[in-house]
DNA sequence: AAAAAAACCGACTGCACGGTTTTTTTGTAT
DNA sequence: ATACAAAAAAACCGTGCAGTCGGTTTTTTT
C-alpha cells in the first residue's frame, strides 16, 4: 500500500484553479487577494498556501492551465468537423456571447499581454498562446490546400496573419460591442480572411 | 479683483502627467506608487496629492492626456502628406522599434484594454480611443476614394477592420518580435489591407 | 511691510494583504 | 485504541503604501 504524501494534491489544485481562475476573471489579478481565491474555491488560506507557496506561482500556474484547456477543446472542436474551409471558419467561435469560456478567456487574455509587458515568464505565456494558435491555424491551411487546392505562398506568415485579424477583431468586439457587433465581427472577419486567401465563403 | 487661483497648476499637472507616464509605461499601474510619481516628476508625494487626490483619478488623467497627445501627433503625421494610398500605409508607423511615444504606447493600450475589462472609465477610455482611429482610417479611405477612385462599399465598417488588423498585428509584432519581426509585419499589413480593398501597394 | 493665499514637504497613520506560525481536525497504519 | 502524519483552519506578523495633515516656504495681494 503506497503512502501517498498529498494524496488530495490534484484535487485540490484544480479546485484551486477554479476559484482562481472565477476571480481572476472577475476581478483582475490586481485585485485578487488569496483570500479572495481562497474563499471562492471553497478553503482558507491556508489551505491555499499550503498547496502554493507564492501567490505570484499559483497566477503563473493558473494562466497556463487555462489556455492549455482552452487549445484542448479548440483542438476537439476543430476534429469535429470535415470540411476545411468550416474549420476556418470556426474560429469566429470567438465572437459568442455568453460561452463560459470566452468570458474567461478574454480577460486572461488581455491581462497576459499586459504582464507581458513587464514580466519574462508572462511574455512566454504568450508566446506560447500565439504558437498553439498559429499551428492551429496551420493545421487548418494545409487542409485547405490539401483537401480543396488552396494556394497559399508562404502559409507561416499567412498563418499568423489569421491569427492577428482574429485577435484584433476580438477585441474589438469583446470591449466595444456598441460599435463592433457579432454580426460586424463575423462579416469582418470572413470579409478580410476571404480577401487574404482568395476565397468565396457561404 | 480676484485672479489666479493655482497658477502654477497645468504647468504642474503636465510635469506629474510625464513623470507618471515615464514609470507607468516602465512598470505598469500595477507597480507604480504615488511616491515613485512623485520622485519621478521631481516633486514630492505632497506636492502629487496636492493637485491629484487619489492615485486612481490621476492615472486615468494620464492615459487620457498620451491618448490624447497620440492622434494629434499621428493627426499632424497625416497631414503632411497628399497621396491618400501613402496615408494608408502611414499606420505602419507602428510597427517602428524606438519610437519613444510607441514604446510608452504599446504598455498603456494593454494596459488599458486590461482595466476596461472591469473599470467602466478605461472602457470608455478604450472607445474613445476606437472611435478616434475608426476615424482617422475613414478620413484616408475617403480620400482614397475621392482622388483615386476606391470603391468601397461599407466605409465604417472597413474602417474598423483596418483598425482591428493593424491592432492584431501590432500586438503580435511587440510582444513577439522573434516570431513576428518587423519586415513580417510590414508585409502582413500591405497584404491584408490591399487584399481587403483590393490595391496594390507600391 | 504685513497679511493672505498658494505651493510644497515629509512624517505619520491605518489598513490591506502576503506570507508564516500555531492550532485543530481528519485520515490511516499498527 | 493509539500514534502519527497529512490537511486545513485560524491566528498572527510584518511590510508597503495610499492618503492625511501640520507645518514650512514661496508667491501674491493689500
Amino acid at each position: 500500500m503506497k503512502k501517498n504524501g498529498r494524496a488530495l494534491e490534484s484535487i485540490r489544485k484544480e479546485q484551486i484553479f477554479e476559484g482562481a481562475l472565477k476571480v481572476i476573471s472577475k476581478n483582475g489579478t490586481k485585485n485578487v487577494t488569496l483570500d479572495l481565491v481562497a474563499k471562492a474555491s471553497g478553503l482558507s488560506k491556508g489551505g491555499v498556501t499550503y498547496y502554493y507557496s507564492s501567490k505570484e506561482e499559483l497566477f503563473k500556474d493558473v494562466f497556463e492551465f487555462f489556455f492549455d484547456n482552452f487549445f484542448k477543446e479548440f483542438d476537439i472542436r476543430l476534429q469535429g468537423m470535415n470540411d476545411p474551409y468550416r474549420k476556418l471558419l470556426s474560429f469566429t467561435w470567438l465572437y459568442q456571447e455568453e460561452d463560459q469560456d470566452l468570458l474567461i478567456g478574454y480577460p486572461l487574455f488581455f491581462e497576459c499581454m499586459t504582464l507581458a509587458n513587464f514580466d519574462k515568464e508572462y511574455r512566454e505565456i504568450f508566446q506560447i498562446w500565439l504558437d498553439r494558435w498559429v499551428n492551429l491555424v496551420i493545421e487548418v491551411l494545409q487542409a485547405c490546400i490539401d483537401q480543396r487546392g488552396l494556394e497559399i505562398d508562404d502559409i507561416d506568415s499567412t498563418a499568423r496573419i489569421i491569427g492577428a485579424i482574429s485577435q484584433g477583431i476580438a477585441s474589438r468586439w469583446y470591449l466595444d460591442r456598441k460599435s463592433h457587433t457579432t454580426e460586424w465581427a463575423l462579416t469582418a472577419y470572413k470579409r478580410t480572411v476571404g480577401a487574404l486567401l482568395n476565397v468565396k465563403f457561404d
